[in-house]
DNA sequence: CGTGATTTTGACGACACTCAAATAAAGTGG
DNA sequence: CCACTTTATTTGAGTGTCGTCAAAATCACG
């Protein structure tokens, strides 16, 4: 499946377009950003590539331009969990004491970064309190997504699960019509259980309820109306989803 | 059982000691540790205290001297779920975008905190790129472990959960003797269980299966020798236990 | 020593996993 | 474009782990 290297991703040479539009660098000083430009490298990754493998050095810190990637970790046993999702805007890789990567981020689209040399990031982030400012922010809001879902995990069974899942997805990505609201999942079956804890046959038998239920209805299995929102959110349990923020994957 | 209103610690008035020793003031210079020093009270909180109430404002950031605290999400159907505990030089709330508390907060043991003003602390932490570097670096590791935690919910069976939980526990806390190492638990089967996404049954059945396979003694339902060490390790399945860091909740 | 809370143990059931097969979708070559 | 292969998803049947409910035992505390 993995049909390159890590961090082997193509580069295009390019220069990225607009890193100073990005959260991360709000209010922090043109001379900064400068800096930052100079040392930015667009990349391609090809859906399926490992960007960045568990355990393996990573010198590069990305920001996402355009794709989605999964991060995961993988445990002795050879199971697989994945802990989150980025696109675009998002940081992904580096920002961390240690080199070691704490998990793998693998293209899930085919996807576009922006590639920084981790070192030379930090020491820029050190020295730049505005910028260090805002990716403490990313990392608070990210630690807040992480405790929503370990509460998921903790305290849900599988189908607020389920519907918790959709409703974070039609958040940022979901597209809102007259009688629904549509969900193109790039994402395979596996991947949706390998986040939410569960296995791929639990996760075809809860969309089966659902659709049963009238909640939802399935064009393709990876097209999905959501026809009763409100219902999903009661179902979902959770008061309030996650405001939108600037992902950071590590 | 919360004998006391949030956030409403006796003050005993009292500097706090040694700011200057804490990890997130490493490099950091004289002139802002002294800054620190002047907005920073000492705060005593008992057993049972909420030291901060979920969704409620916070306006401190803390310090913790001494004692343990866990943290823990409600959701809206009555569960509960503890998402870290956090002891002595870490830190505790506030480090966040928002003033709205994300979890809840409460004192184990008799707890002693050092507070801070929130607004002030920022305002320190954002023009004081040392500071807010260890914060970011405490932030990042505590996404960390929280991946890791997340791993242990979505992949790990009951055993393989609490073998994890122990050696954590005895990473930090655990005495060293001769022939084990003695784990003196400030926590009810309750807090385990809710940390661990089980029941108080499952728990206490579980200790019953380490118990009779002779890995470890339970002398008190709080005092527990860990006899096999290694083996522990191999239930948990994780090759490496989190590094010790500086705990960071919000 | 007695009371109340916590922990343990037991019996039973439900939810989700495993294994297995059928169906549907996507990719491949003629 | 269609038959064929391969992969992904769905559905089915049976099992196991863990949750629920209930009671006993133990512990903590006054």
């Amino acid at each position: 499946m993995e049909s390159s290297h890590p961090s082997d991703g193509k580069c295009n040479g390019g220069r990225t377009p607009s890193i100073r539009e990005l959260a991360i660098c709000a209010h922090v000083d043109d001379a900064v950003l400068d800096e930052l430009e100079a040392i930015a490298t667009a990349m391609r990754f090809n859906s399926g590539d490992v960007i960045i493998a568990q355990k393996c050095d990573q010198n590069s810190v990305f920001v996402i331009t355009d794709g989605l990637v999964k991060l995961y970790r993988e445990t002795a046993d050879g199971d697989r969990q994945i802990t989150g999702f980025l696109g675009t805007e998002d940081v992904l890789g580096g920002i961390k004491r240690t080199s070691g990567a704490h998990c793998t981020a693998e293209a899930i689209t085919d996807t576009v970064v922006c590639a920084f040399p981790r070192k030379k990031f930090l020491s820029l982030v050190e020295a730049n309190s505005s910028l260090c400012f805002n990716l403490l922010f990313a990392a608070t809001d990210e630690i807040e997504a992480q405790s929503d879902h370990i509460t998921l995990l903790g305290c849900k069974r599988a189908p607020a699960r389920l519907a918790t899942f959709m409703l974070l997805l039609a958040h940022r990505w979901g597209v809102e019509e007259k009688e629904h609201v549509t969900l193109v999942l790039p994402l395979s079956r596996s991947d949706i259980a390998d986040y939410l804890g569960l296995t791929v046959e639990t996760i075809s038998r809860t969309f089966a309820q659902f659709r049963q239920a009238g909640l939802i209805e399935l064009l393709k299995p990876n097209v999905i109306y959501l026809n009763r929102v409100p219902t999903l959110y009661a179902m979902a349990g959770f008061d309030e989803l996650p405001a939108t923020r600037v992902g950071l994957g590590l």
